[in-house]
RNA sequence: GGGGCCGUGGUCUAGCAUGGCUAUGAUACGCGGCUUGGGCCCGCGUGGUCCUGGGUUCAAAUCCCAGCGGCCCCA
């Protein structure tokens, strides 16, 4: 037995995390890049089979709290899209347009979704007559398209973006901010059972959604020190019901717009932050619950006992399948120590070994990914020890994850001492004292940028802003970004 | 948006500076054998628009231009 601590690839993540991931994408069967329009990607079947899990996950949170899945087009018209002022002009310079002619050599031109408030909003006014009608609450998984100015990255930043996106419709502002919440913790939840790690902020208003109140934002970190922006919850107060006319009758009679919010869950970033946060040099790490294999038996066969290791293996197997998704890797011109290798490339959480040894002690070997830790069990007990496991390995994830996060936070009293966590691959916590001049400056010299300050806990400065020196207002958390 | 680096069988890569031979090697893949508790070994075989288009030249993977695609840095 050679020594199972040695580095057996050229994967390294946290020194070279962009070489890593993308050699990962490919060999893990998660997505093929190859495909020849930029941004554009192959989704391969670990990586499309990952991302129906979550989608599951999700969905049934959403439909559990009165979320009704719609599907909505693809397109919305010039008209339509230019209605709110603020969303217009945050999008137009990132739209596909699909140009026709007709036989006659007229053009009509369709704008595709970026996201879907432009096509869905003119069908509220249509829906939503009276407080009755209220709360309205709406999802559907579908991709939206951005043309991105910024250098593409495969999962982090596409141009066919795969996502959920909720939208809702209230009565009240009370009602909306109730929503906000639900919202958040209903992503939390999704993200706490991969066991991603994030931290939830409120963006600065300079960040925003474009037409949005303000905007809370889940920033899940990642190895080379680039936050990945997984999922967003917008508060759009009635900025869009003004511009829709979706108005109702309230209960004393009289009429108002109605109060929105809009929120969206990036599916491909989720998978990014899955395998960027559990992977480790071998390859992916994969929480049971979306992994495709969550246990693989290996037989090792001798000479001449092949029948033996094969029957109590397939016995193994029997047991298991009704449970987990379980394959047995019984290919013949392999090695074990192949297959080893290849199903800890592929994140399988729990590996077994079976071998003329287990079947003489009537035992079984197991081996978990995430630590790569080794244990025997008798047969008899296998099930309830495989159940344990996968409990322990999601926990183990999940907590390890929270470590990196809690240690990547670097309080940071000076524009020195924030530089010099961002050059780390870290992220800044710093006092600042509100103004766009300092969030500038702090851009410029620091290299991340503000990426707001916390939603979910209240932090005070006990220092003033480290730009200006003035006093500072929030403290907030600065990064580089994806 | 600005700058830099890069593109060679499925994957990784040599060759490119200084143009010239049948384009190098590994891996993968196929067949056969041998093995099987961490990527074993042996034999035979398959696989290339050298990113695309144009230019220079007797001759281009190699030099020049443009496009496409990838990576990095800055805004």
């Amino acid at each position: 037995m050679t020594s199972e601590g040695q580095q057996v690839t050229s994967l390294h993540k946290f020194s070279n995390f962009t070489e890593w991931f993308d050699q990962l994408l490919l060999e893990a069967r998660i997505a093929d890049n190859r495909f020849p329009v930029k941004g554009f990607l192959v989704y391969l079947e670990n990586g499309a089979y990952i991302m129906e899990r979550i989608r599951r996950i999700l969905e049934e949170k959403l439909e559990r709290t009165g979320h009704k899945l719609m599907l909505f087009p693809l397109v919305t018209t010039e008209e339509f899209f230019s209605r709110e002022a603020e969303h217009i002009k945050g999008f137009s310079t990132e739209v596909f347009v699909i140009e026709q002619k007709d036989e006659k050599g007229s053009e009509r031109r369709l704008v595709i979704r970026p996201t879907s408030e432009t096509i869905m909003y003119p069908m509220f006014k249509l829906w939503i007559r009276s407080h009755a009608d209220l709360p309205l609450k709406v999802h559907q998984s579908v991709n939206v398209y951005r043309y991105e100015t910024k250098a593409t990255r495969p999962l982090y930043r596409v141009r066919e973006i795969p996502w959920n996106e909720g939208h809702t419709a209230h009565e009240s502002p009370s009602d909306a901010e109730r929503q906000v919440r639900e919202a958040i913790e209903i992503y939390s939840q999704v993200l706490r059972e991969l066991g991603i790690s994030f931290i939830l902020l409120k963006r600065p208003d300079f960040d925003k959604f474009a037409g949005a109140v303000y905007s809370i934002a889940f920033d899940s970190w990642n190895p080379d020190g680039k936050v990945n922006q997984v999922a967003t919850v917008h508060n759009l107060g009635r900025n869009f019901s003004k511009a829709y006319d979706i108005s109702f009758e309230k209960k004393d009679g009289s009429r108002g717009y109605v109060y929105q919010l809009c929120y969206g869950f990036g599916y491909s970033r989720v998978l990014a932050a899955i395998i960027a946060q559990h992977g480790d040099d071998r390859g992916l790490v994969l929480p049971p619950v979306v992994a495709p294999t969550q246990i693989v038996i290996i037989p090792i066969l001798f000479k001449g006992q092949e029948k033996e290791v094969l029957d109590y293996a397939e016995n193994i197997f029997a047991e298991l399948r009704e449970k987990w998704r379980t394959v047995l890797d019984d290919r013949e011109d392999i090695t074990p120590g192949e297959k080893f290798y290849y199903w800890e490339m592929m994140g399988a959480p729990v590996r077994i070994e079976v071998g003329p040894r287990e079947i003489l002690e009537e035992k079984v070997t197991l081996t978990r990914r995430d630590t790569l830790e080794r244990i025997q069990c008798s047969r008899l007990n296998l099930s309830r020890e495989v159940e344990r496991l996968m409990e322990s390995i999601i926990q183990n994830l999940r907590e390890k994850s929270e470590r990196m996060l809690r240690k990547l936070i670097i309080d940071a009293g000076t524009m020195e001492e924030a530089s010099k966590a961002i050059d780390n691959k870290c992220i800044a916590r710093v006092a600042w004292c509100g103004s766009i001049e300092c969030a500038q400056k702090i851009k410029e010299t620091v290299g991340g940028e503000i990426r707001g300050e916390r939603y979910d806990i209240a932090e005070h400065p006990n220092g003033p802003c480290i730009a200006c020196g003035n006093s500072a207002k929030t403290v907030v958390y600065l990064a580089r970004a994806y």
